[in-house]
DNA sequence: CTGAAAGCGCTTACAG
DNA sequence: CTGAAAGCGCTTACAG
């Protein structure tokens, strides 16, 4: 590839002159001189080689994006949004997808700090994440799931347990007497907050409620898997609250398998309400993340200049659909 | 952050010496001295720039995936494959998502161009996608879908024809006398494939069937949005197939939402073949693309050094499950 | 307004 | 086995 020394040549002028115009600065170029180099530029299909700029310019115009599963339809919305929000600013997204794999989310913690990412927005899969690589590198980190309130990192998040506590509370107000909670494995971001918000709602309803909870990978096939022999118990619980909407997947389909019908036989609520929640059969009811506005203000976090770390709560919602029985009206 | 003269200088030897440790060459470097560097590395939190290295090495060790939705299961499952194929090369995957947007799709190019990556694997919105900025690079690409047989740029694909005509046998076969085909949009990637292996088998069928092709996005909301007035028709068809997965998702909310049974009084068909088509209420009949061999034989032509475009066919399956109405068995 | 030169942090012939 | 130096392709003070 042809680069700014060949441009120069050709129009004449210096490589200076050449940033000069292709970065409209710092110091201007007669209108002659720029179209000489412009000329030139399109002649030789130059293209600024975007690694030697962020090396003499100490910034590479990328953020990084850490998630567990990119092929989980959270992930994929929030990696949409935040890549508008980046681009925006001109900023080029790098998206990491752990894989639900602890050893290749540390893997892309450290491609990041080699690479050099001007920032990282973070979906750990762990509760207790190890941000010291970026730490040490000073490169500004806002994680979008809880973090312990000393955390050095900052935090963008909805709050889990009282949102949890919503979903819940939907079910005991309607009169389930027993109620189960399908949550990620311990140790897995957000299962505490889960667990305590769920535990919440129970104890707040004032009645005996019977509640169960199990444990599964936020995959639906992991999800169905454990739904089957739960669904399958002579006790089996009335309603199933999911800590994602991929595991209230995997319930809707291990009840499909059974027979059972939803909400008729079996109210399921999930978690996270991405566009794709409204599109199951039937439609899930959810709690909602806000997406767009987490990943706006990450990107506004990550690109102002805050010096100590902020834990910032999102506003969420529960929408009622079709899967949990109880019609939006009442 | 400290650089490789940092080190060097607390090891007291030189730069070079430096890169010969964190490279294993290409000289070989004293094990008295070796240590000594390693230990000044480890005491000052070394971490090599990819960057500068990248510069003057003349590689920069990534791959560029750019895909039309990242939402969409299909291509999260696809970055993971390769993810896998190119993490196991030492290389990193950057991914770009359109977002259903031809625009977004031409400023990922511009910027993996600028970007430098060393290959790339692009799935387009469009069926004559421009490829010139990466052959003005010497960029090599492989698309993953059908490209004009005179392309400079590899392609590695099932046969989108024979795969679309093998799910409409199966419906033919199963006695249908009116089928639908949910295409994508005019001009969007396959949608000629599938409309032509869609005719050819209504009539290698030699019967009179009763066809319709509409169109939508490959999105749940638009695919259910086209569906809804169809099915209210009266001429509605008895099977509808579709161009991808997240299509016949939209079907099967539409039905949904109309008070049909799938399949006693509507058969669908998906196309692509996610994990997640195995989830859905009910099991989606598809024809399942194999991901995990696309993705590999992908990384390995863009690494090998094959001078000529090369044009691969993998293998589709058709998967028969709950959604057509025709048990695995007849 | 423009050019010659130093510097970003690496790698790698070139000497020793 | 090791060091001094040039070079990768940019940007930006420094002179003029």
């Amino acid at each position: 590839m042809s680069t700014g020394r060949d441009v120069a040549a050709l129009a004449g002028t210096s490589t200076a002159v050449v940033s000069y115009v292709f970065n409209n600065g710092p110091r201007n170029v007669s209108p002659e001189t720029k179209e000489r180099v412009l000329a030139a530029a399109a002649q030789l299909n130059y293209r600024p080689n975007a690694l030697a700029r962020a090396l003499s310019f100490g910034r590479t115009a990328t953020v990084g994006l850490i998630v567990p599963d990119i092929a989980n339809p959270y992930f994929g919305e929030l990696a949409g949004a935040l890549e508008d929000a980046a681009i925006e600013r001109g900023d080029l997204l790098l998206i990491g997808d752990s894989r639900l794999n602890t050893a290749r989310e540390a893997r892309h913690i450290a491609a990041f700090v080699e690479r050099r990412v001007d920032s990282v927005v973070m979906v750990s899969l762990l509760d207790e994440p190890d941000f010291s690589a970026f730490q040490q590198a000073s490169i500004p980190v806002v994680a979008l799931h809880p973090l312990a309130s000393d955390s050095q990192v900052s935090s963008v998040t909805i709050d889990y347990e009282a949102a949890a506590e919503a979903a819940t509370s939907h079910l005991t107000e309607h009169g389930f007497e027993s109620i189960g909670l399908l949550n990620g494995p311990a140790h897995s971001v957000g299962a505490d907050q889960h667990r305590r918000g769920f535990l919440r709602a129970i104890e707040a309803s004032g009645r005996e409620i019977r509640h169960e909870e199990r444990n599964s990978d936020s995959s639906r096939a992991a999800a169905s898997a454990v739904s089957i022999p739960w669904l399958e118990s002579s006790d089996r619980p009335g309603a199933i609250t999911c800590a994602t909407d991929e595991q209230a997947n995997g319930v809707l389909h291990a009840a499909y398998r059974l027979g059972l019908r939803v909400p008729q036989d079996l109210a399921v609520i999930g978690f996270d309400g991405t566009e794709h929640s409204g599109f199951t059969v039937p439609p899930l009811t959810t709690v909602r993340q806000p997406i767009r506005a987490i990943a706006a203000r990450s990107i506004e976090i990550l690109t102002g200049d805050i010096a100590a770390p902020v834990h910032e709560f999102a506003a969420h919602e529960l929408v009622v659909r079709d899967s949990c029985g109880c019609t939006p009206s009442d």
